[in-house]
This record gives structure tokens, C-alpha cells and sequence, in this order.
DNA sequence: GCCTTTGATTGACCCTGATCAATCCACCCC
DNA sequence: GGGGTGGATTGATCAGGGTCAATCAAAGGC
């Protein structure tokens, strides 16, 4: 999941199996809240594609700062090898479901050309959307970078909640922060700020409605209040 | 070009020129400084790699605000198209010459598999590489941002000057700041630091020599003063 | 049911880096 | 050589967001 300008055609965000000349090769694998997939540094055997549920994929500093790369939702594909290792932990953050794909499919063309193709324009549209979280990171306000995650989640995975739409936030405050850089409690302010000025309901901590899509469409652009 | 934690392997930075199976079908393309190679939204034709001089890849926001995404050195791949087209600008900040690829070669596996393979390597490397940058953009200070960009020259494209490490600048500082998600007043005042700390000198504005490379890193990696 | 724990929120204050403005300097063009 | 021009530097001030700390609230354990 990356933060990206709101696209004219949301289903190109829709979730869309992939799908190979051949059958999978293999099941399913399922993880609970809190468990890891991989860490940094672990030799890449299969990439994975999301079914069901979130996971987080992050990075490390040595002195413990930690940076957010991206949540991963149904349809995307995590796991991409950089020099055949992992370059990101990858945990977790509800009941999860991934297809795994072997990392061969990716590297020789020969097995499964249409899984290959597939593969690869994933690692492609990748690369355009951590572009856009480039801009958001280095050159957006606190509450331009909340209204714009908002905005990203609330068209790829909201839902209908009597003609409003309903987010659910399955990642904490500070997986929050660190995804956007800022820091838990200004995402804590920011989260109250679009409260007071009726832009969202907070109806749980994992939970938000948003009632004016428009403004806060117009705050992820940069219009102020 | 991106910002990334300095490797023990210096040499995997090194100008390798993709060799595929097939003698090149394209002559080289020449750019002079502050040529444009291609726009945002332009139709991807063709990737290039850099042979010599630098590129600039940036994106605007509607309101101005930019963003550097990343410069192109000698070896790099740029022009990854997603859903067909360029999502960035490209243009040259020195005399530079490229050599250009067919885009039918990354998604067509069939024209050139070496090649084909080698632009697949160059993808997955960008992704890694674009994840370092997140975490400079969202978690570093002002300081360890010039201080990680410079090391990364440094072992990259710096020149021995007198046992010092030269590194030669040709973008301007408002480049290194819509890169680092500064502004080019903090670029400045945080060259003048380095300076003052001798650290750096700055023989002229387009060339530093790194006077103290350990205290440069370990700025870099966030340790004070 | 009560206590503990952990994360979220709010408040007070401060600091880094942005903003606005004034030179400065290198380079270019007559 | 003398202006002129655009980028770079420096200064003064300000504010957005960080830090530190207190409180709150939901969830889980016993």
C-alpha cells in the first residue's frame, strides 16, 4: 500500500488474482496478528501476494528509528529480492492469507512466462507508487500526509457505512507514524484536528468515517483547512 | 542515484553496461545540459542507461512543490515505465550521453532474454535502493540527510584529490534540497556546518572534499557532532 | 470484578528547519 | 571593465512538529 494520488479509475487498485499458465505450486500460507514472514537480510525463496488481511512491511536504522515502507493489502505483491535477500521485515498486522510464488518464477522466464510478466509489471507499478511516497514524505505537511493516507485507504479498501465511507485502520498510531514520518502523537493531534472540523468521525481506534471526502481530498492536496 | 547506507562492496556500484544477447539497436542519444529526455506522462518507448554525465528525475506537485526522486549516474537504469508511461521528468544537468533500450525488451521476454533479465535486476535494485531514500526522507535530520547524500557520492562517483575524497556536485542546491526534502537555505547553512567542523571544504560550489570521512558516516548514520 | 498493561490522547514547552529578507558572488553579456 | 542576473549564503524571526510528561481508556489476566 502506498499513498498515491487518488486515481480517475479505482478499479485498477482492485484486488486481481494473478494468474499463471500453471496451477500454483504451492498452498496458501496463513499468518496470525503479530507474526513475522520475513526479516531483513533473509534470502528471498518465494514472493507472496496478499489474499486476505494486512501485513507491514519495515525498515530499521541501528538506533532504532524505523520507517514504515508500506502496508500490504489484498492484490499487492511483497517480498521483491534485492540481491536475492529481503530488504524489509514483514509482519503481520491482522489474519493473513498470501499465495506464495517461487522466487525462480520472477528471475527465469522459462517456468511460467505469464506469472513472470505479471511479477514483474507488479515490481513496476511498485516502483511509480513508492514515487508518490516519496513526494508525501519529503514534501508534505503533517495533515496533508493524514488526509492523504486517508484518502488512499478509504478508496482502496473503504467501505459503505450508510452513505459514508468507512476505514478500517488496522495498524497502531505509531505504524502509522512511521509510515507517514511524524511521530505518534502528532498523528494522535492530526487524528483530532480532522475530528474538530467534522472532516472524519472517529468511531473506534480502528475505525474512521469520513464525512466530507472533499475537503479532506482537498487537505491531502495541500488547501489549507 | 539514491541515498543508501554505504555497502562493503564498493564495486557493486560500479559502471557495468548491460551486455545482452544482441548488439544494441539503438545508436547512443546525447543530451546537453538542461535538455529534457522525457516528461511526466509521456508514453515510455524506450529505457536508458546512463554511459556519462548525470540526470535528474523529479515530480511536481500541482501547487509547485517538487521533488527530486533521483539523479542518474553512469550505470543507471531510468525510464520504468508504469502502465505505460514516464512518471517522472528527466532532465540533464551535464553533457550526458545514454544508451537507449526498447521498452519491449523488459516486457517482452522473447527479443533479448540476457538483456531482458538484466533491466528485471535494475528494477529490483531501484525498489531496494528507493526504500533507503524513504528512510532518509521520514527519519533523518537535516545534517545526517547532506551527510548521507555526500557519502553516497563519495563511494560512488568521488575522485581521489591528494588523499581526500573529491566529490564533484553539478546539481544545484535546491536540487540536493527537493531531494532531501529540504529547503535550499538548510542545504546551505548545513554545508557552512560541515565546513565549520571541517569536515568538508568546499573548494568551489559544485566540487567538496571530504576531509574527515568516519565523522561524515557516522553524521550520516545519526550520530551528533 | 479489579488490577495491570499498553497504546492513545492531551498538554506544555522547545528546537529544528521554514520563511522572509538582505547581501554576496560567480558568471555572462555587452 | 561595468553592470546585470541568478544562484548561494547569511541573518532574523517564526511555526510546525518533536519531546517530555501526565492522563485516559481499552484489553487482558487473575
Amino acid at each position: 500500500m502506498y499513498v498515491t494520488i487518488p486515481s480517475e479509475n479505482p478499479s485498477a487498485f482492485a484486488f486481481l488474482p494473478l494468474c499463471g499458465t500453471k496451477p500454483p505450486q504451492s498452498v496458501q500460507t496463513h499468518l496470525k496478528p503479530g507474526a513475522y514472514l520475513f526479516y531483513e537480510g533473509d534470502e528471498v525463496e518465494w514472493l507472496y501476494q496478499v489474499t486476505s488481511g494486512v501485513v507491514r512491511l519495515t525498515r530499521l536504522l541501528s538506533d532504532g528509528r524505523r520507517q514504515v515502507i508500506a502496508f500490504g493489502y489484498p492484490g499487492d505483491i511483497i517480498g521483491f529480492p534485492a540481491a536475492g535477500n529481503h530488504h524489509t521485515d514483514c509482519e503481520a498486522l491482522t489474519d493473513t492469507h498470501l499465495q506464495p510464488y517461487k522466487r525462480s518464477i520472477l528471475e527465469d522466464r522459462e517456468s511460467d512466462p505469464k506469472l513472470h510478466s505479471a511479477l514483474l509489471h507488479a515490481a513496476l507499478n511498485e516502483i511509480s507508487a513508492m514515487q508518490d511516497h516519496f513526494m508525501m514524505l519529503g514534501r508534505k505537511s503533517a495533515n496533508e500526509k493524514l488526509a492523504s493516507f486517508l484518502c488512499v485507504l478509504a478508496e482502496r479498501v473503504g467501505t459503505d457505512a450508510g452513505g459514508y465511507r468507512s476505514v478500517k485502520l488496522p495498524m497502531s498510531r505509531s505504524d502509522i507514524a512511521d509510515f507517514l514520518g511524524l511521530t505518534t502523537e502528532t498523528v494522535s493531534r492530526t487524528f483530532t484536528q480532522l475530528r474538530n472540523s467534522k472532516i472524519i468521525t472517529i468511531e473506534n481506534i480502528h475505525t474512521v468515517i469520513i464525512q466530507r471526502p472533499t475537503a479532506l481530498l482537498g487537505l491531502s492536496q495541500g488547501e489549507h483547512d
